[in-house]
RNA sequence: GCCGAUGUAGCUCAGUUGGUCAGAGCAGCUGAUUUGUAAUCAGCAGGUCGGGGGUUCGAAUCCCUCCAUCGGCUCCA
């Protein structure tokens, strides 16, 4: 008999032997139906693999990560089987469980290509294969037997991940007429998978590197029920419904044109005025922080960006440079602000009393991004970054480093992005080709990023190897968007290394030159991506103090139209923007009802209002405010949008 | 850049196998209506069917090519 332990701490007993799927028979057969995994000694198992010594254990249900894992790990094998069958001689790559589903990345061969129309073809067979109840089957075997297996079958993605494996540690899953290379774990069989959809296509690269094969990627999400796919698929919609590109349309705030060209966003009056909102309030917080606000120009001598090391990495994949009549002059769009604001510093001699200098600007840069990456307004090839670069003294870094942390919680706070992750991004230290400065500088601006979020007792921030900038670790700020994919926002980076190749000094207490530490810091991250995210999280209702019409004026009759327009006029006096109702109006448009929900205050005039010089308010969602004066009205909103500020 | 898909009026979409297939609703314009809030009525106007080539007696429909967009991959200063 061996001893197992559960999750509340109760120890049973059970026959060596046992399984976790006969462990969860012994209490409940319900929660046998419903158990997916098992956790043992803290090691995801299958349910059938016999446990042969005392173990602490959990059962993972659906709603457990884990069992999630299991549920859409065995999908995806189940998907190779079924491709397996329509595709003879189809390749594999790798099959994993995703955040929200799986895929499988294989190889039908050259002359065959899968095509969204396939979908449902695979999607039968799976479901085919379900019915058969096929159980998934553990094998452990030796890397030699395991070579050998996907060697006859000529599977050299699979040969390639096992001759990186160590003898011992292999395993192989069976279901059906399918064997696959696999850690597991799995289901007990197919039977829990009752409802399947495959989702879409693409190319993915082979272990993700650009110069190897393209393997043809199918997603796909499955559930034990099929009310909890009907849910998922409704949810995926819903989310399409909160697209920023969708919503900027219907809302007026920006558009693209082919004539002007791919990831060039034009905003509308209404795009302009909610991002110039956000910009002055941006401003308003930079200048309480002692930010100083300076302007550059859109180009630079090609000097500029050698001497700070990006012309030589990203060079070849910029906009290219811009001649002029002079031969030889080059000029390149600013890819970034940063060697202008160091030029700036250099306008005169520093003193250690001097620093910090914080520099801003709303700087608009340029990148040339690859077409296919580009994505409403969250990737674009010119944007807007709430740029500001601080120079500091080295004793004076990591207090720097803490209040640019507050500034982008306040900002999130305020703008209620609850859902961000914070992440370190370090050096990948096996590939140092990839970055410039020394070794030295690099340790310095790290461990600086370590402690001040560590002063900070931010707890949930994850780091990553690698994700670093090529002059500089940071701290990224990563936000998802409706259909949960991420996107970096605010980031802060800490920089050696451009301070000493622009020469940037200040004369310290002793008299001596010493060099400053630069951290490059945006907010925001740029305008652009900050708006879509924010459109998509707000669904186009966006806080009073943000958004582009305040307030929508309603004349009952076409007799009040001139007041209408009067009571608009006056409201402009107080940075009011209002609409009004074109139903009387004889020139204007009328207001889509949808448009008219997300504009948060509602003003009737009638003659009544007319003669007393007042109007009716209502606010959306809240009814009647009662009857106000124009200033009365316009005290009253301004007073909202404080006391909403001063709220957070 | 790569893989797959898509591209018909400002927007959302119909247009079966190539032969009155250039259509509808909303938006717009012109009249009428004057309403205290989820679509007032009538009429008009809108498109080299993404661009260019080709096949055909005939192409929105088939083929090639370029462009843009969408879903991913790679990239992301």
């Amino acid at each position: 008999m061996i001893n197992i332990t559960f999750p509340d701490g109760t120890i049973r007993e059970y026959e060596e032997g046992v399984s976790g799927l006969d462990i969860a028979r012994s209490l409940s057969n319900s929660l046998a139906r419903m158990v997916l995994s098992i956790n043992v000694n803290d090691e995801l198992w299958d349910l059938t693999r016999p446990i042969n010594q005392d173990a602490a254990i959990k059962l993972n249900k659906w709603e457990d990560e884990e069992g999630k894992h299991a549920f859409w790990h065995s999908s995806a094998h189940l998907m190779a089987e079924a491709i397996e069958l329509l595709y003879p001689g189809t390749k594999f790559g790798i099959g994993p469980a995703i955040e929200n589903g799986f895929y499988y990345d294989v190889d039908p061969g050259d002359d065959v290509v899968i095509t969204d129309g396939d979908l449902p073809k695979i999607e039968k067979k799976m479901k085919e294969l379900v019915s058969q109840k096929n159980s998934y089957q553990r094998e452990e075997v030796s890397k030699e037997e395991a070579l050998k297996f996907f060697d006859n079958k000529g599977d050299q993605y699979k040969t390639e991940l096992i001759s990186e494996l160590e003898d011992g540690t292999i395993s192989f899953y069976r279901q059906g007429s399918f064997t696959d290379l696999c850690r597991g774990p799995h289901l007990a069989d197919t039977s829990p998978i009752k409802a399947i959809k495959l989702l879409s296509l693409a190319g993915a690269y082979w272990r993700g590197d650009e110069t190897r094969k393209q393997l043809t990627r199918i997603y796909g999400v499955s559930f034990p029920k099929a009310k909890m796919l009907e849910e998922h698929l409704e949810l995926l919609e819903q989310a399409k419904l909160r697209d920023h590109r969708k919503l900027g349309r219907e809302l007026e705030l920006f558009t693209f044109s082919q004539r002007v060209g791919p990831g060039l966003p034009l905003w509308l009056p209404k795009g302009a005025e909610l991002r110039e909102r956000l910009e002055n309030f941006l401003k308003k917080v930079q200048r309480a922080h002692g930010y100083e606000p300076v302007i550059t120009p859109h180009i630079g001598q090609k000097e500029l960006w050698e001497t700070s090391g990006h012309y030589a990495k990203y060079g070849k994949d910029s906009f290219q440079p811009i001649n002029t009549p002079q031969e030889g002059e080059e000029f390149l769009l600013k890819p970034m602000n940063c060697p202008h604001h160091c030029e700036i510093y250099k306008f005169k001699p520093r003193s250690y009393r001097d620093l910090p200098v914080r520099l801003a600007e709303f700087g608009t840069v340029y990148r040339y991004e690859q077409s296919g990456e580009l994505h409403g307004l969250t990737r674009v090839r010119g944007f807007t970054q709430d740029d500001a670069h601080i120079f500091c003294r080295p004793d004076q870094l990591k207090d720097e480093f803490m209040k640019v942390i507050d500034i982008i919680l306040y900002i999130f706070k305020t703008l209620d992005f609850k859902d961000f992750v914070t992440q370190i991004s370090l050096r990948d230290p096996e590939d140092s080709e990839k970055y410039i400065g020394t070794d030295e500088n690099w340790e310095k601006a790290e461990t600086a990023i370590l402690e001040a979020v560590k002063a900070k007792g931010m707890e949930s921030v994850v780091v990553e190897y690698g994700e670093a900038a090529f002059y500089g670790p940071k701290l990224d700020f990563i936000v998802r968007d409706a259909l949960g994919r991420k996107w970096q926002l605010g980031t802060i980076q800490v920089d050696y290394n451009l301070p000493e190749r622009f020469e940037l000094e200040y004369i310290g207490a002793d008299n001596q030159k010493h060099q400053p530490v630069m951290i490059h810091r945006a907010p925001f991250g740029s305008m652009e991506r900050f708006v879509a995210v924010l459109i998509e999280h707000t669904a186009g209702k966006f806080p009073l103090w943000l958004t582009p019409d305040q307030a929508v004026i309603l004349p009952i009759s076409e007799k009040y139209h001139d007041y209408a327009e009067k009571v608009s006029e006056f409201l402009k006096n107080y940075d009011i923007r209002t609409l009004i109702d074109g139903r009387s109006e004889k020139i204007g448009k009328k207001i889509r009802d949808n448009e008219l929900k997300r504009i948060p205050y509602l003003l009737i005039i009638g003659e009544k209002e007319q003669e007393s010089n007042t109007v009716s308010v209502r606010r959306q969602g809240e009814g009647d405010k009662g009857v106000m004066n124009l200033e009365e009205f316009a005290a009253f909103l301004q007073n909202e949008v404080e006391s909403q500020l001063e709220s957070i």
